[in-house]
RNA sequence: GGAGAGGUGCUAGAGCGGUUGAAUAGGACGGUCUCGAACACCGUUGUGGUCGCAAGGUCACCGUGGGUUCAAAUCCCACCCUCUCCGCCA
């Protein structure tokens, strides 16, 4: 959430800002509702300070009267109640501001291009997709996953399998090495904490699997776990940042998602996932933010597969960042929008959250002096495995079929190609 | 899952309807003493909101959320968490 303060006092930004990201949150009846409460608050104060005046057991004459300012109290605290939630449900959607160097546009494809670290490779063979390779070489099932989960579930099976964890540990060794501490997080949260981190577990449009008769969700990705990690709590600047690494499984409903252009794992319900977090002093936000995809150029530059980095424009940013930075792979079996085969798809995304999540969540910073204020939060995929196992495979695939294992992973895996078609 | 105990400030720990934002001890900070330190002694020390240029005023907060009452840390209800024992299990 973005500082109340700060919304009043610069309105006119934050509706610019709000248009420039397709936001419908209503400003103006937000600001309406914020003068309202504090009129209201002013008032209830005053009564409250009134009747804390009286020391000891009242005269009759003073309950008469203590009675009476009682029920004014109580009506007032009723409608300020109800301003409070309405008050709250604007305020909690409007997003984050704009880092002044992302592109303002309405089209959500409409992402500059950083630069492309590795061209796509000119194949002399007609490349399969992951859905083919994974068939010719049984790497993964599908109709077994449907009868036991529904469809958008997945077996990974032999190599792919192993790859899965290939993955984490070459994505731990790398994030390790870079000073983040490790963690294996729960795959459940509480929703005050998804909301915290700006997402809405109760939403229409949700994307958010909630276990019924509690108040939790499966997490659609570890940022809410590492996230919610030093929820209310005051962190000492001299320990910062803290950088995590956690290893988690995602849940996603993908609710009306389907298409040819998200067909096979490319867009799952549930898929295991590296993230990487850092809590920040504020002053060192962006080079966290860039060490963050730094990283992430390490892991994809170790792996062999072409890719390249884009900036989000306004009407693709999530709320809660004021930039974010994703790593898009080539996957040579990826249908095109103009009809032809290979397209860049996202694998990682990094964002800078600023205050955003840490004002919710109340996590704060304290410096020498005593001084506290909100830390500054940024996450960032390592390793999303299931589109990691698409640019893989796509990428590694042979003439004749066969897939090589990338060199940083053969340790991990004990073989150096996947060929299971001529047996 | 069952039975019991309990959740109070940085910590330990009192308070169990009104003058308690909270005794007391410890810690931390400042000071006296000392060549310096320890000891001893004196003092200060929660968070958030709001009004104010400021001094200061004011409201809220004793696990969370409701309720009773003129008044709640104190009474009632629900939930969460911790500890001990039993059960069950990876």
């Amino acid at each position: 959430m973005l500082d109340i303060k700060y919304i009043r006092e610069h309105k006119k930004e934050v509706l610019d800002n709000c248009k420039n990201r397709g936001s419908k949150a209503d400003i103006e009846l937000l600001i309406k509702l914020d003068a309202e409460r504090s009129i209201l608050l002013g008032k209830i104060e005053n009564i409250r300070a009134g009747k804390n005046l009286v020391k000891g057991k009242p005269s009759q004459d003073q309950l008469e009267k203590l009675s009476e300012e009682k029920s004014t109290e109580s009506k007032l605290e009723k409608e300020l109640d109800r301003i409070e939630t309405e008050l709250k449900e604007i305020w909690f959607s409007v997003p984050n501001i704009t880092h002044p160097d992302v592109r303002i546009s309405d089209d959500e494809d409409d992402n500059p291009v950083l630069e492309i670290v590795k061209e796509p490779l000119k194949l002399n063979f007609v490349p399969k997709d992951h859905l083919e390779l994974a068939k010719l070489h049984d790497l993964i099932d599908f109709d077994r996953a449907t009868k036991v989960s529904g469809s958008k579930f997945y077996y990974l099976k032999n190599e792919l399998a192993q790859m899965e964890f290939a993955l984490i540990q070459y994505a731990l060794d790398i994030t390790i090495k870079n000073g983040y501490t490790p963690l294996s997080t729960p795959d459940l949260a509480k929703n005050d904490i998804l909301y915290g981190l700006g997402f809405n577990p109760r939403g229409e449009s949700t994307q958010v699997y909630n276990i019924s008769g509690t108040d939790l969700s499966l997490i659609g990705t570890a940022e809410i776990t590492i996230g919610g990690y030093h929820a209310g709590e005051v962190l000492e600047e001299v320990e910062l940042p803290k950088k995590y690494v956690a290893v988690s499984h995602c849940f996603r409903t993908e609710a009306g998602s389907y298409s040819k252009f998200s067909k096979g794992i490319f867009r799952v319900h549930q898929f295991t996932k590296i993230e990487m977090f850092q809590y920040v002093v504020p002053e060192n936000a962006e080079k966290a933010h860039q060490e963050i995809l730094n990283i992430e150029k390490e892991i994809f530059s170790g792996l062999e597969v072409p890719y390249r980095v884009i900036d989000h424009c306004t009407a693709d940013l999530g709320a809660p960042a004021i930039r974010t930075f994703d790593l898009e792979a080539w996957m040579p079996g990826k249908p095109n929008k103009d009809g032809t085969m290979g397209d860049w798809g996202e694998i990682t995304s990094t964002s800078n959250c600023t205050d955003y999540q840490s004002r919710a969540l109340n996590i704060k910073y304290k410096n020498i002096s005593g001084d506290k204020n909100f830390v500054y939060m940024i996450n960032g995929t390592a390793i999303a495995i299931t589109r990691a196992i698409i640019a893989i495979v796509e990428n590694c695939q042979q003439s004749d079929g066969s897939i090589l294992i990338p060199k940083v992973l053969e340790k991990y895996m004990n073989k150096k190609i996947i060929d299971r078609s001529s047996k």
